[in-house]
DNA sequence: CGCTTTTGACCTGCGC
DNA sequence: GCGCAGGTCAAAAGCG
């Protein structure tokens, strides 16, 4: 592993970032990628959740013709920047890349993952700054119904830092 | 042999 | 109503 550098919300040590830190949706990811290194926690999403229940099916909703019910806002996404050469970080989760896409505002592909554990349907999805190729947008969605596997406590740590501030949405 | 990656197609939502 | 952009699936290939 190397060492990855962190962007976190608190603006008061981000010295490199006179621009606030500002509550952005996943949407906005494309136009903030004017902007230099900020990381953004989007809230509470309005729609494009998959899981309408506790324990019911988790996808097959969009199979063969389409499933219309109620759409809860359920839906944890945790975006943060990370300062890599590499694209996906291993925060040591198993995960599955099930899709990869281009975005308009970027020159660089998205990349979209999935966590493998069984009933532990987490998300998540790297995108490169097309303004600086070394951010690493990387979008969790979703919480792990399992532990770690790997003994990365570094970024466990973080990631508990990253739990913590999205506690109130 | 099993799992992961890759890539194209398909679907959905939104804007115009 | 159509087009665009984003998101997901699924089959095939590659690798350990």
């Amino acid at each position: 592993m190397e060492n990855y550098q962190i962007f976190f919300p608190t603006s008061s040590t981000s010295s490199a970032s006179p621009f606030s830190s500002k509550i952005t949706n996943s949407h906005d990811f494309t136009h903030m990628s004017g902007s230099k290194a900020e990381i953004g926690i989007p809230r509470s999403y309005d729609k494009g959740v998959m899981e309408s229940g506790t324990s019911e099916d988790s996808e097959s909703n969009m199979k063969s013709g389409k499933k219309k019910g109620d759409k809860k806002i359920r839906k944890h996404r945790y975006a943060f920047q990370t300062r890599s050469q590499v694209d996906v970080l291993d925060d040591g989760y198993r995960w599955r890349k099930y899709g990869q896409k281009a975005v308009k505002n970027n020159k660089f592909p998205r990349s979209y993952y999935r966590c493998t554990q069984p009933g532990c349907n987490v998300k998540k999805q790297v995108q490169r700054l097309s303004k600086d190729e070394q951010i690493v947008v990387t979008t969790y969605e979703g919480m792990h119904t399992h532990a770690v596997e790997k003994s990365t406590d570094n970024f466990e740590h973080l990631f508990r830092q990253i739990q913590t501030y999205s506690n109130p949405f």
